[in-house]
DNA sequence: GAGCTCTTCTTACC
DNA sequence: ACTGGTAAGAAGAGCTC
């Protein structure tokens, strides 16, 4: 009998004697690597028509017929075990249920297709797999420290002993050990990162792999200068003394697996590595006839097509592979500044440190030894970033493992509806629930068809200048009014009942019970995570993008778990939950109007979930007191907090039809901190010289109060582009492309430099953002019949700049509307301007 | 072929 | 296919006179 701590780490299962095993793969509180093997009954719920009219009698002799299902799959003999009957709650509704159990897990589908009596409602449960049912069933959650005692596995389990492990545990029994004793975990962790010629996976030759961990860095490469290669007779080694020098391609690849197995590490990390490095690796490991084996078990990597938008998955046998791209998109890229998801640009925005300056050229082309040493550095750096990427992000992937209960292999990489999903699913059993069922191929068909219901409420703002502006918003909007209304699939009534809430979606009237359904109340538990890491947040004292970016994390989470129970996908889908909660939302964010503008203070804008006011020239405790009262007015949880107070805001006209432009504004606070939304400023398809010009002048504005700097500055760019004093970067607009080329039926300008890209054999895949400028037409200056497409041109193509263009359609339709609330008809000034030159000629 | 509206497409906001 | 709806705005597509 051992006895250990142990933490899991990763999920993997096996069958042997036809029966389903799990193993786990992670670590105890000494560092040393342990592989646990565990089983567990499995089974599948038969949910009984509604119970009156089945008798003892008739329920007793369908066990006795379900007990005698057997069945032979592929050779695999399966039957039902046992079979016991429980009172249980499906749909928060209370039923009889048969827990069938059965010989595999595999079989349960079987099983269920066998189960054919018209006793039985439904059948559920057998689609949640095997790892999520052991979960579920043996309570060992992944990143939770167990006392756990068992036996040394022999060699009863074949291929055992050849586990990189230390030793090797099969269960016994284990114990949770409770946060507050557990062992300190600090994770093993490498990252890597390859450098090829050639995009195309496999095409090209790997010419190195860097590594980095904690005191560990490492290139290997077999790409050397005749140089670099002279430097090492004697004992001297390379210059930089991390570089391993291999002798060809195939040895790069030996060496690296030996390196990570030297490591032993518990996370493997890359940045888009399910989508790149990894593949890449197997391709040419495959192309060379060299093993890639890097499992513990000697496996080599597994790649699966479960991921996102066809991407692979690539999973490492006890290893964690992590890509940590695909967590940055879930977790934080909505809140994110960087305007590609690059590694370039994202270790900016979170690590302060980015990428080394350096152009990718063929291996053909590097000749110096010095050339070579800045491209090691370059792929060095490449990797020491991914991991301390991984390093900010670890306290959240730990967080969202702990509350969602899957491995953090699937929480990494799982959008946010699947995170939803198998956080409810792992939490049914507090109260007595059957899981649902996943969507059918014809449901999600059907489902997907559906009407669009209607959404929230964004104010029509009137165009102006203000000043003095509070805005209020809703905590948590759409968790808090799920939560306080009870709205959910299993909280949802076929007809009014008494004491039930009522609201209208697509003009039907639907009803919800009160009485808390589970769905509800564990968004409650998010709620709350997310208000104490606010909290947080708010308390500490330096800007930590990473506490910033936990906090919305869970706001995520939260805020995901509304358009869940929209999305077609989902097991709990209930559109006239999701169309409740935007009609109570409207109702809320109405009301809330009406009484500021009751109570003598004026709204000036509203989106959703958050109001803009005039103060009024009332004192920002005022403001507060009346904050207090109208949260006494508020039910539930819901609460409504100050965003903040702003010295003065812009709201302009849309482009057509003069009236308020809904989702464009600027503020400025005290401070003089700017916060801009939805203009040209934020977007990036506009180009960077029409953002600047309009982000400077509605900060001029805003700190002025009024236009005149703005106007002489206008007129200077407008100067500097017609003398083509312009940088060609800075008219450069970026578009990404959505969809592959052939698809597109509106051939647009960022088609177009897709399509040369092509032609010049760039890579233009779907998904990147696609750089063009647009060039003087050809043949006269001023023709205007050709289409903007036409004069698209690549950035590296030779030509000039549209004077044109970039006048009329990027620098004045920046700025405009802003003159506009200042009724200044900016195109009438530079027009006037433009005449007495053109007279001048 | 000028001038208009409609459609397609991208990107923002919450 | 991998959370929801609301909205602005550019440019091409297509129509009318």
């Amino acid at each position: 009998m051992v006895k250990t701590d142990f933490i899991p780490l990763d999920y993997d299962n096996f069958d042997f004697n036809g029966k389903n095993y799990i193993r786990m793969i992670g670590r105890n509180s000494k560092g040393k690597s342990l592989c646990v093997i565990d089983t567990c009954q499995v089974y599948l719920w038969a949910v009984l028509k509604s119970p009156l009219a089945l008798s003892k009698e008739k329920i007793n002799s369908l066990i006795e017929k379900i007990k005698k299902i057997q069945l032979d799959i592929k050779g695999r003999k399966t039957k039902v075990e046992n079979v016991e009957i429980h009172e249980k709650k499906f749909l928060g509704r209370s039923v009889k249920a048969l827990k069938i159990f059965a010989t595999n897990y595999k079989d349960l589908h079987g099983i269920a297709s066998e189960l054919d009596f018209k006793e039985i409602e439904c059948r559920r449960g057998h689609d949640l797999g095997f790892v999520t049912h052991y979960i579920i069933e043996k309570k060992i959650s992944p990143l939770n420290w167990y006392e756990i005692s068992g036996e040394f596995a022999g060699a009863e389990f074949q291929g055992i002993e050849n586990l990189d492990v230390d030793s090797c545990i099969v269960l016994e029994s284990s114990k949770e050990i409770p946060l507050e004793k557990a062992p300190n975990f600090k994770p093993k962790v490498l990252s890597y990162d390859i450098e090829t010629d050639g995009i195309k996976i496999g095409e090209g030759e790997i010419l190195m792999v860097s590594l980095s961990g904690e005191k560990f860095k490492k290139v290997i490469t077999w790409k050397k200068s005749e140089s670099v290669s002279n430097r090492r007779v004697g004992n001297k080694k390379a210059v930089l003394d991390y570089v391993e020098y291999v002798k060809d391609e195939a040895e790069l690849i030996e060496k690296f697996v030996e390196s990570v197995k030297e490591f032993s590490p518990d996370f493997l990390v890359g940045y888009f590595s399910d989508g790149f490095d990894l593949p890449y690796l197997r391709a040419r490991a495959q192309k060379l006839g060299v093993p890639l084996a890097l499992g513990i078990d000697g496996s080599q990597p597994r790649f699966s097509r479960s991921g996102v938008r066809g991407g692979f998955t690539a999973k490492i046998s006890g290893v964690v592979h992590i890509d940590i791209l695909k967590f940055i998109q879930t977790a934080y890229s909505q809140y994110m500044q960087s305007e590609t998801l690059s590694l370039k640009e994202v270790s900016k925005e979170f690590l302060g440190d980015t990428k080394k300056d350096f152009k990718i050229e063929h291996s053909s082309k590097i000749q110096t030894s010095k050339h070579w040493e800045e491209y090691y550095e370059y792929c060095l750096q490449d990797s020491f970033l991914t991991l301390g990427l991984f390093e900010k992000m670890w306290q959240d992937l730990l967080g969202f493992t702990h509350v969602i209960q899957e491995p953090i292999f699937d929480i990494s990489r799982n959008g946010m509806s699947s995170n939803v999903e198998d956080f409810l699913i792992h939490n049914l059993e507090r109260f007595n629930e059957i899981p649902e069922k996943r969507p059918t191929h014809d449901e999600i068909g059907s489902r997907r068809q559906r009407e669009k219901y209607v959404g929230a409420f964004v104010f029509e703002p009137i165009p102006g200048l203000y000043e003095n502006i509070s805005v209020f918003d809703f905590t948590s909007f759409w968790p808090s009014i799920i939560v306080t209304f009870n709205l959910s699939k299993s909280t949802l009534l076929k007809q009014k009942e008494k004491n039930s809430v009522e609201a209208e979606v697509l003009d039907k009237k639907v009803y919800f019970t009160k009485t808390p359904g589970f769905f509800p109340e564990l968004l409650k538990e998010i709620v709350l995570k997310r208000k104490q890491y606010k909290k947080e947040l708010a308390q500490s004292k330096t800007q930590d993008a990473i506490k910033k970016a936990r906090s919305n994390a869970y706001k995520l989470l939260a805020n995901a778990s509304y358009g869940y129970m929209g999305f077609f996908g989902a097991r709990y889908y209930c559109p006239e939950a999701s169309g409740a909660a935007t009609a109570i939302s409207r109702r809320f964010i109405k009301e809330t109007i009406d009484k500021i503008d009751h109570a003598g203070y004026k709204t000036i804008y509203s989106d959703t979930d958050s109001i803009a006011l005039l103060m009024n020239k009332r004192k920002e405790s005022q403001i507060l007191k009346f904050l207090e009262k109208l949260n006494s007015d508020l039910p539930g949880i819901m609460e409504l907090e100050l965003e903040g107070f702003f010295k003065r805001g812009i709201w302009v006209t849309k482009r057509a039809g003069g009236i308020g432009a809904k989702k464009k504004y600027a503020l400025i606070d005290k401070k003089g901190k700017l916060k801009i939304r939805g203009f040209e400023t934020v977007r990036r398809d506009w180009c960077p010289l029409a953002r600047q010009v309009q982000n400077n002048i509605i900060r001029q504005v805003l700190e002025d109060g009024n236009e005149k700097q703005s106007l002489k500055y206008v007129k200077e760019i407008v100067k500097k582009i017609k003398q083509r004093g312009v940088d060609k970067k800075d008219l450069i607009i970026k578009t990404m492309l959505q969809k592959p080329l052939d698809e597109y039926k509106a051939i647009s300008p960022h088609v177009i430099a897709a399509r040369k890209m092509k032609d010049l054999g760039l890579p233009s895949s779907v998904g990147s953002l696609i750089e063009y400028y647009i060039s003087e037409p050809a043949g006269v200056r001023g023709m205007k019949k050709a289409l903007v497409r036409d004069r698209v041109k690549l950035p590296g193509e030779p030509g000039e700049y549209d004077i044109d263009y970039y006048l009329e359609h990027q620098i004045l339709p920046a700025v405009e509307n802003i003159f506009q609330v200042f009724d200044v008809n900016i195109k009438e000034v530079l027009d006037g301007k433009r005449q007495t030159t053109l007279g001048d000629f």
